[in-house]
DNA sequence: TTAACATATGAGCAGATGTTCATATGTTGA
DNA sequence: TCAACATATGAACATCTGCTCATATGTTAA
């Protein structure tokens, strides 16, 4: 008998996996996650810290936020996004850490 | 001053980290990574498991092998591949369990 | 209500990606 | 050396992705 045999992944969670790390799968978008790391920014930040065009920087964050990754709330005419838990750092210090090894 | 401010990330280490995610972000890809949780497979039974072509396979496992993913070795004809350390384990388990909540 | 500002959205395009097909390379046994 | 098997590789192709551009939507102050 095998021991720590993996439990199978059928193919809704393969898709869902392979999903998730699609988001992670950009650097605009892995520079946006760490962004809001420390705290939520709006938009225009975002974009200016990124150094990319407004529209990409909105079409990104919807994105972000259907992978249920960030969320966001409006201030008036300002909408701040911020990450939606832990787990986005987790993933990524976890990255962060086998790249420096 | 604040408080756990991540280091900055520069374009070398946001490069090399996306790539990584890359890597993941195809469930061709994370069917071969999680069969090789267990143990070592042959081009050829990962093809069939996987249910993709021979060629297919072969080229994914180029990829995985240039990113440092897996390793392999030969045998006579047949070449076995295997996870080149335990940051895959790590990396998967982590998105399966945000997937999980 | 309207001008000004902040953000969102849709279409279109160039480049990246994953597969297939045909074929090359590597290895063994006869 | 040669046939048979296992794997690797290159070209071609369809699809996907991320960006830009133009414009729509939402919000506030006057």
């Amino acid at each position: 008998m095998k021991v720590h045999t993996p439990h199978i992944l059928d193919e809704d969670q393969l898709f869902h996996m392979s999903e998730l790390f699609k988001a992670f799968a950009d650097s605009t978008r892995i520079k946006i996650l760490y962004l809001l790391f420390e705290e939520e920014h709006c938009v225009g930040d975002i974009a200016e810290d990124v150094g990319v065009s407004q529209s990409a920087i909105s079409h990104q964050l919807k994105l972000l936020k259907h992978m249920k990754l960030v969320k966001s709330r409006r201030e008036g005419k300002t909408v701040y996004y911020f990450l939606a838990d832990d787990h986005v750092k987790t993933i990524i210090n976890m990255a962060k850490e086998h790249l420096e090894e």
